[in-house]
DNA sequence: AGAAACATGTAAAGGGTTACATGATTGG
DNA sequence: CCAATCATGTAACCCTTTACATGTTTCT
């Protein structure tokens, strides 16, 4: 299971809260492996007591109290440990895509609005990535470190596959115009 | 859930056992709804118990029986029915990119056998692809029917990313020979 | 005869999602 | 004062994965 690394990730870049750690996972790391805090504290509560972590409480004098947790040397280890087994390759899960198949029984064009709402959502993504990409990755004077590089790496996938995604949906939506043009015909054998 | 409708889906193309059903969900729909054979025959169970398929035992004369399972009315119109619900963006996950977030800390180099794997797999993928492509919509003298122009959308989709990852693996190695170059200097601060 | 593929399941364990629960602080 | 945000959890349910189980047919 991965959760657990993905956490010593980011505790590495950053010690963090619980609550901080959900916040991030809705953010970059979060674009392959999505957690809720739910999930977070739980698994953070099983890694602290096999020592992979350890927490230290923020008082704060006048916002909620903190939990904040850092990396130990077994958990850098272990994290060290890990990166060198083989990982299988992540398959693709795509609801959308069995309603295309399924739409060739029924009405296409039923997909439209479902295709223009990802269309938009892959957009919004892609825009939100592009700006991270900006300020942390570009318009600097000293070229990048060698941890910036990988970790601008892992983001030009995620970039690529939201281009990949947006290409896709206008395609398809043209597709969609041209194969079922009238908007009439409730379609599924009526004709029985 | 979708894997219901998944099955529902393979099950209108073509009426199947639940062993044909697992096999597959190893080709063509399987890359973007993944299932093994035990979670088959469960959902099946489940889904006839609903009343949206029957099933019709082969008895075969040679072979082991069959049960060959068919979409109901009441089945496709649970399907008409799921395919306007509205569907979320489905979360891509990735252990290897954790990993390499994870190499920033450590030795990126460590990565490299695991990228070939990656590269040699999504490679084979796109070839089965290209292969499927070729055999069913390309070469045909009539154009292709609303069906497979729907069908083939969707295997653009899994021949773009399979093509985006392909890209990516290239960039990545280069990338790691080029900050990386050095065999030697296993690295994670040995100098305290 | 033995291995591989065909064919259908059950059971246990673990991961993930959704709902529930609590309490403090900040901003309108 | 009420809503939103900060902050940390528990519980139930469902899905997924892995292991186990059984029996047949085909090929070598």
């Amino acid at each position: 299971m991965s959760l657990d690394h993905a956490l010593l990730v980011s505790l590495l870049e950053k010690p963090s809260s619980g609550y901080e750690l959900a916040r991030r996972f809705d953010k970059s790391i979060g674009h392959f492996w999505h957690a809720t805090h739910q999930q977070i504290y739980k698994v953070l509560a099983r890694m602290e007591e096999a020592g992979w972590i350890e927490s230290e409480v923020h008082r704060g004098e006048t916002a909620p109290d903190r939990k904040v947790f850092a990396v130990t040397p077994a958990g850098r280890s272990a994290l060290a440990e890990w990166i060198t087994e083989p990982s299988p390759i992540d398959r693709a899960r795509s609801e959308l895509m069995i309603k295309f198949r399924a739409a060739a029984f029924d009405d296409p064009r039923k997909l439209l609005p479902a295709l223009a709402e990802h269309r938009a959502e892959h957009g919004t993504l892609l825009a939100a990535y592009r700006a991270n990409e900006a300020k942390e990755f570009s318009g600097h004077d000293r070229p990048l470190s060698p941890q910036q590089e990988l970790q601008y790496q892992v983001m030009k996938l995620g970039i690529a596959f939201e281009e990949t995604w947006i290409a896709w949906c206008d395609e398809t939506q043209a597709l969609i115009h041209r194969i079922a043009p009238t908007p009439s015909a409730t379609a599924t054998k009526e004709t029985s």
